[in-house]
DNA sequence: TGAAATGTTGGGGCG
DNA sequence: ACGCCCCAACATTTC
């Protein structure tokens, strides 16, 4: 029998492990690649990185996300450091942080759940890659999604480019196993033994506190029961505010369907506009730079630096869009009605490319999801898949009045609107909307 | 997940 | 009692 010398004396010593890297997924119960990790039998060491090719990008170095990110890997610390166990929290370029992780430790196998985005896709390649050449097994599982890009198409095997005929099938395909939970927390002291490592502080990761909220994680049922009656009033609590939790994965999309299914219909509706959006960005990468449909490109959007900066900081003489502005300057967060009517506002009022104000809203959302928010500005810029016709403009005074009459929202945000102090309109209203019909009408290629 | 413009209807005031 | 006008309320079309 041949004897196989495989052992490097300086490997020798090292046990043998699985590594779990947490990414978008950050909870320990219901989490499908942690649930397989965990049952592999090795030892499980659980990492997340401090990803710097995505923090160096950040303008701010007061970013809620970035707090949030800290905050949920503390709640991770706390709970697995009541059982002698760590998460291993690291700095750096992921591929640079996988070199040390391969040095130093002797891995099996590599874990994770899928991710997405364009930026996740090659970074997860470049990942597999590099693992693959130092022979070391790669598995990444659905956990962020009930179904995937592929899994929900048309008879012909092409994408959905419109939702509703896509909810139908998703609905329709959907069946108790696909919302089988993976009770990964009972399978925590699978966990690699170790003292428990010290969280870095913010300060350390170059980030300040923000004065920041953490959001509540809590469903409460009667929000969901009543959310069609309530949800277009911003003044009241009526959304759930559960965003932020499906962006980072700190709550189970799993169980948020079943709650849905048990509770509200409509609600389910919207966990299904998730992910539409998400296999439209899968599919179609390019509506990052462009709008999805063709013949919007040609919009000739204004150059209107004071306009933009009006509608930024909320100034822009109507109340409800300057609440909507300073409720996500102040918060990182903002009712989605106001969210339609700001967007709105930027692309229709001012006629400014939806793009920046794409990208605003990606520095300031703590629920920031590239899918997510593309597919809703272009949907209020017209050029989306499934969009509003470009001639549906909102009025932002009627929906005011519609939807804040009692000025509850407003006055909570825009304290001084019934003052001299607030500002006339930057662009008075019939007139902006028939400057945007025409600028629409005869830049659209029909 | 719109709003404005335009059309229709019907009740009531009034000659 | 009748026709005419006004206008609110509702419906439909248009952008």
């Amino acid at each position: 029998m041949p004897t196989i010398n495989y052992q490097k004396k300086n490997t020798e010593q090292k046990e043998i492990v699985n590594v779990f890297w947490f990414r978008r997924d950050l909870r320990l119960n219901d989490n499908a690649g942690l649930y397989h990790c965990l049952r592999s039998g090795l030892p499980v060491i659980p990492v997340f990185i401090f990803d710097t090719e995505i923090l160096d990008q950040l303008n701010d170095r007061n970013d809620r996300r970035v707090e949030f990110i800290h905050r949920s890997l503390m709640d991770i610390q706390l709970k697995l450091a009541s059982l002698d166990r760590s998460l291993m929290i690291l700095h750096g370029s992921p591929k640079s942080v996988w070199r040390k992780l391969i040095k130093d430790f002797r891995i099996k196998s590599v874990y994770m759940n899928h991710d997405y985005e364009p930026y996740a896709i090659s970074r997860d390649n470049e990942i597999r890659t590099l693992l693959r050449k130092n022979g070391i097994e790669f598995h990444s599982y659905k956990d962020q999604v009930i179904f995937e890009e592929n899994e929900i198409v048309r008879e012909n095997g092409h994408p959905y480019s419109v939702y509703t005929p896509y909810r139908k099938k998703w609905e329709y395909r959907l069946s108790i196993k696909d919302l089988t939970g993976y009770p990964s927390e009972q399978l925590i002291d699978h966990f690699h033994v170790m003292k428990p490592e010290k969280i870095p502080d913010l300060g350390r990761l170059g980030f300040v506190k923000s004065g920041f909220i953490y959001p509540e994680k809590i469903i409460h049922d009667e929000i969901i029961t009543d959310y069609e009656s309530k949800r277009d009033f911003p003044g009241i609590r009526g959304t759930s505010g559960l965003s932020v939790h499906l962006r980072f994965g700190t709550i189970s999309i799993r169980y948020l369907v079943k709650k849905a299914l048990e509770l509200n219909e409509t609600w389910l509706s919207e966990l299904i506009w998730r992910e539409f959006f998400m296999m439209i960005l899968w599919h179609f990468p390019k509506v990052i730079n462009e709008p999805f449909r063709k013949k919007y490109k040609n919009i000739p959007w204004r150059d209107d630096p004071e306009g933009f900066e009006r509608w930024r900081d909320g100034k822009t003489g109507y109340p409800i869009v300057d609440a909507g502005m300073r409720e996500l300057n102040q918060t990182g967060l903002m009712h989605n009605r106001v969210r339609m009517i700001t967007a709105g506002f930027l692309t229709k009022h001012l006629l400014i490319d939806w793009r920046k104000g794409e990208r605003y809203f990606a520095e300031k959302l703590l629920d920031f999801d590239l899918a997510a928010n593309n597919g809703n500005w272009q949907w209020a810029a017209g050029c989306g898949c499934d969009a509003a016709p470009y001639f549906r403009i909102f009025n932002p005074l009627i929906q005011a009045k519609k939807y804040d009459a009692d000025l509850m929202y407003i006055k909570k945000w825009v304290p001084e609107v019934e003052t001299s102090d607030y500002p006339s309109p930057v662009v008075e209203h019939s007139y902006a909307r028939n400057r945007a019909l025409d600028v629409y009408k005869s830049a659209v290629i029909e």
